[in-house]
DNA sequence: CGCGACTTTGAAGTAAATCAATGGGCGTGG
DNA sequence: CCACGCCCATTGATTTACTTCAAAGTCGCG
């Protein structure tokens, strides 16, 4: 985790470039960038640990960060994957408390971290800064909410069913593709399952015509029979039968 | 679920009273009460369904409201119980979409709506309510971290003792006493157990001496227990011998 | 071509859900 | 004031879905 010596402009032009913080004023962004540092993070180096103090806001220039609890069986539960132009740790950030989870790069990757006492003064003069980060938490806690649905319910077919229909573009009733963001351990931990579980159902659920895979591109044929199993109260897979 | 007619300058007082819109500047306390109404719901009574638009900002004045994301078991998790001061729907109402939780009187309740686009507005013009909006974002982030903690976890008793660690206090290695909120059947919802689990663990971590239950009183008597059992590998209960 | 990470497959053990029935607490009404 | 009924909680017996452990197979990459 190298601190890399960039210029406060190139800061701000990267920043700009954004989307987070598109049409803020340029005073504003000045005073960000002035208070910001980059930093280098290699392939399975941590970021933070849960319990250290959020000093600052992350934002991912490029790769990709993984957020997750640990737990005793030495078992993860993945909150999210964090990728380009996303932040993390915005809301222990602002209200001066722990990280609740740690985070770990999960490819070589770019952060930008901004001053809390920076970004927080910002927010209290640009409006405009405040409502970002009001969106950006009330996606956080869409997703949140999200992931209690999925990783929540009862059986672990009715979970993998519910994570390939969260994928689902838009309206369209037909079929559709996914590529999945991470590893399918990370995408088992995400669903509190095991790798091995995660395997099994979804090679139940290509017999059933319902997907098919291919490595980690998951192609939805059929995504009313992703909803039956999702809502069914029980049907169970019988795994490994013939 | 009866609208309630009371004055704007009724609702300014109550509003001024609660803590969320202390110190924000009367004229935006005025602008606030003026897009606001009070309703009534009774016990058993849903203030909304998932998928509901979200067109009002929910603040409880009395009461206790369930928020809780059906299942097809018709099991149910309870995502949060909202009681006196506290408010709910925020995520939802700021980014535009439907709720994505179910919400229910858990006994008869009165409670504040405040209109979407007023709430924005005064967002946009003073400083200090989007702060206040942002700290109670920031709150329910953390919370639904520390519940994907506590309901994730592979072994009941793992989930339970967590549970009754973060009732506690402060850094007290004592014991403490914890009030349940509501009943253990909904305890047990936000843990994702069944009651029938959550009785028998709370029985075994009796016979430990760890706590002691009296209906809805839990008396923690041995927290270092309660860690011993949140970080043990897979203490197996053995739940039921002799 | 061969190593290491990721994934799949198989067999077995177990924790928790489910089903079912009893017991306790409390309010309502006789 | 007691009796009834309802809801909540407990207890027991059974079932099963998932984890765990173990090993082979696949893929990509140096």
């Amino acid at each position: 985790m190298n601190a890399f010596p960039l210029s406060s402009a190139q800061i701000s032009a990267i920043l700009g470039r954004l989307g987070y913080f598109r049409d803020l004023q340029a005073a504003t962004l000045r005073k960000l960038s002035a208070g910001a540092r980059q930093i280098t993070v290699r392939r399975d180096e941590a970021v933070f640990a849960r319990g250290d103090p959020a000093d600052a806001l992350y934002v991912v220039v490029n790769g990709q960060i993984k957020i997750y609890l640990s737990q005793a069986n030495r078992a993860e539960k993945v909150v999210a994957l964090v990728e380009h132009g996303e932040s993390f740790g915005i809301a222990a950030l602002w209200l001066g408390l722990p990280h609740p989870a740690h985070a770990v790069a999960k490819s070589d990757s770019h952060l930008l971290l901004l001053d809390r006492q920076t970004l927080m003064h910002q927010a209290h003069v640009e409006p405009l800064l405040a409502e970002r980060l009001l969106t950006d938490l009330s996606h956080r806690v869409m997703d949140l909410m999200h992931d209690l649905e999925t990783c929540t319910p009862r059986s672990s077919l009715q979970r993998v069913s519910c994570f390939l229909l969260q994928q689902r573009p838009e309206a369209g009733i037909g079929g559709y593709d996914i590529l999945l963001p991470s590893t399918k351990r990370d995408i088992a931990a995400k669903l509190n399952l095991t790798q091995e579980t995660l395997s099994r159902m979804f090679q139940f659920l290509s017999k059933e015509g319902a997907i098919e895979v291919q490595g980690r591109l998951i192609r939805v044929l059929d995504s009313q029979k992703l909803l039956d199993f999702k809502q069914a109260n029980c049907p169970p897979p019988g795994v490994l039968p013939e």
